[in-house]
Order: C-alpha cells, then sequence, then structure tokens
DNA sequence: ATTTAAAGTGAGACTGTGTATCAATTGATA
DNA sequence: TATCAATTGATACACAGTCTCACTTTAAAT
C-alpha cells in the first residue's frame, strides 16, 4: 500500500478541516467564525484542529495555496534547460496563466481576500518564503560561476515573485479590468529589462 | 505651540510603551512577556495599550521601523532630480547606509529577531507596504511617458526593497560575514543590469 | 474663574486563541 | 490476541483583543 491506514486518515482529517474552514469563509465571511466552528464542522474535536493547523488563518491560507505550490515545483522541473534564470521565469508564469485560462475570478477572489484581511495576507507571506526557495533552488544552476553562497538565485527569485505579485495586486486596485496574464508579463520583461525610465 | 498638551500626553504614552516593551525583550524574550506586562512597565492600564496597538509585535515593529521610515521619505525628498528611478533608490540605499556607520549591529540585531519570530516578520510585513508606497510616489514622477495607471514605479518600488531585504537576509544566512553595505550595492546592481546569468 | 463638552483612561466582563494534560480509542506489530 | 505507539476528545488554563461604563483630564466658552 502507498500509505498506512493511519496516514491514510490523517491526510482525511486534514482535508476535512480545510473544506470545513473555506466553506465557513464563503457562508459565513471571515469574522464571522471561529476555529471552534471549523472543528465542528469537519467533525472533530477543538484540539485536533490546532494539531493540524495553527490558526484558523493557517487553515484557509492552505487550502488556497497548497496546491499551487506543488503545481509551480512540478512545472520548474520541466522547463527547458536552455533558458537563462530569468527566462526561465518568464517561461514559469506563462505556463502557471495559460494553465488556469481566461478565468480571472479565482485570482481577483484571492488577491481581494488577501488584500481585506492583514491577518490572512501574513499567513500568506509565510507561504512566499516556501515559494522563494523552491524557485531559487529550481533557477541557481542556470547562472554561470555559480559560486559557494551566491545570493543572485535568491534575488532573482525573490524579485520574480515579490513583481508578479505587485502587478496582480495593482490590475486589483484598478478595478480588475483588462488582461491580468499580459500585466503579469509586461511586469516580468520590464523586470527583465533593468526597470528603465 | 507646535502641539495640544493632549498630543503630548499621547506620544508620551506611546513612547512609554515602546520603550517598555523593548526593554522587556531584551530582558525576557519575545515569549517571555505579555501585552499586560508591557502595560504594567509603561504605567498604563491593560486597555490602554490595546489603544494604542493592536498586540504586542505593533508595539515592537513600531519601534523598530517607524523611525526607518520617516528617514527614508526625508532623504527621497532630497534626491538629486537628474536620477533615473532606479538610480535613485540606489543613491537612496548609498545614502541610508553611510548614515548609520560601519557599525552593523543594528541591522543585525533586528534581521535576526524578524527571522526568528514569524509573528514578528509578519507585522515587519505591513510596515513594508508603507515604504512601498513611499517609494512609489516618490520616483513615479522620473519615468518617462507616465501614465494614468502606471504599475512601473510600484514595480520597482516593491523590487528594489525586497531585493535589499534578501541581500541582508543573506547576508545574515552566511553567518554576518562581510561587507553588508557592498553587497546591498551589488544587489541593486543586479537588479538595474536586469538578472543576468 | 466656572461651567460645559470632548477626549482619554482604568477596571472589569466577555469571547476567542493557542497550549498542555490525561484518559480513552485506534492502528501497527508480533 | 496481546501489546505498544500514535491519535483523539475533553478539560483546564493563560493570554489576546474587544467592549462598556464610570471617572478624570483637557479644551473651549462664557
Amino acid at each position: 500500500m502507498a500509505q498506512s491506514l493511519r496516514e491514510q486518515k490523517k491526510q482525511q482529517v486534514r482535508e476535512s478541516i480545510v473544506e470545513a474552514a473555506t466553506s465557513l469563509l464563503k457562508s459565513k465571511g471571515l469574522d464571522g467564525f471561529s476555529a471552534n466552528d471549523i472543528a465542528l464542522k469537519a467533525g472533530v474535536g477543538r484540539a485536533t484542529f490546532f494539531r493540524y493547523f495553527e490558526s484558523k488563518e493557517a487553515a484557509l491560507v492552505t487550502g488556497f495555496y497548497e496546491d499551487q505550490l506543488t503545481a509551480m515545483v512540478k512545472a520548474l522541473e520541466i522547463a527547458p534547460a536552455d533558458l537563462s534564470p530569468v527566462d526561465t521565469l518568464i517561461w514559469l508564469f506563462k505556463l502557471l496563466e495559460e494553465s488556469q485560462g481566461p478565468d480571472n475570478i479565482e485570482i481577483l477572489k484571492q488577491g481581494t481576500l488577501l488584500r481585506s484581511f492583514p491577518s490572512l495576507r501574513a499567513k500568506a507571506m509565510e507561504f512566499q518564503v516556501g515559494y522563494e526557495s523552491a524557485v531559487s533552488n529550481a533557477i541557481a544552476h542556470r547562472f554561470n560561476d555559480l559560486r559557494e553562497n551566491d545570493i543572485r538565485p535568491g534575488l532573482l527569485a525573490t524579485a520574480a515573485l515579490t513583481v508578479v505579485r505587485s502587478a496582480i495586486d495593482q490590475w486589483i486596485d484598478q478595478g480588475a479590468e483588462g488582461d491580468v496574464q499580459s500585466m503579469v508579463q509586461d511586469a516580468l520583461a520590464f523586470l527583465k529589462a533593468g526597470f528603465p525610465a
């Protein structure tokens, strides 16, 4: 068997918690329910909820980003070998955007939510760290003359992810009109060009 | 009078709270004291503490960054007019680094602290938003053909601040050896060059 | 100077958070 | 089946953050 029965059950509990949390978010709004309510709806004890997630926010943000992180990692594994570091990231985001089609609704919902609630945004930032190291590792070997403690991969990873996030933020600020995907691509091209005047 | 008596007192209370908080941080460590303890040490009621800061973390991070933000804003006001957007930021960080001398101890202490405690890091991120808009506004007019909802100033501001932070982070990760200031300058030069391979 | 309105404070109550303990249950192993 | 380790729910506890209310202090106006 791929997983022990014990692991399966843990996975089930975890998923039911995330499911209950996102469901309550939609029906009640972020301030309309407590960690207690999530546990109740998921059919577990309150203590058990906190064994899986350290907070209500953690459960929600996990529901948002867990899949996206694994998708990103998988995509990076199949990136063409001859691309430069920057071009690898441009390629990456083009792929990720295409894979989710032209319905920007999900991005909008998530972005708006993160924008409205600082506590969620703070939690999301912790995921950002995971993204950064994943991206950094995936592009490091693409640099010439890579040294022991080379900071370049980390710098580029942070900058690119931040620029993408900023582009989406500004898109939302401007009323979510127009094409996000091209805005993101323009932003990355702007980065590649060294932010010229 | 510059400030009403009422404003003076509020300022005093605020400062005494920040002072008590940072003092307790040094003597007890972040987990060694509560918001209650801060209020007690500052000589105010618990409720009053929460009227000034929403959390223990907020009081601490404010103590760290409030001055730095005003310093940055002031520096940006006297930036040479003929510099390009990117060069303005390079100029800015050179100035800020010089102004605090070669003792990188403060940077190290702050960075290490933020690194150790996610709750502090999350709070610090909220300040980042303030930095970003300040920088963005200060460099916007330096772009050619600036349009209505131009996202370029925001993109560059975010990217530059993030890159600087990442450089300092990696400097700490590597044991805080070597020259931070030149690492930061190299990082910004790397950004200006478009993150080449 | 006295009065009046506004602003700020401290105390206490209340809900929710996150941690620790412990007995009971369930899965893994022999 | 018997045993051991892992997981769970219940309970207790300290702290966080919000709210109300009575009280004090400041600002302003006669």
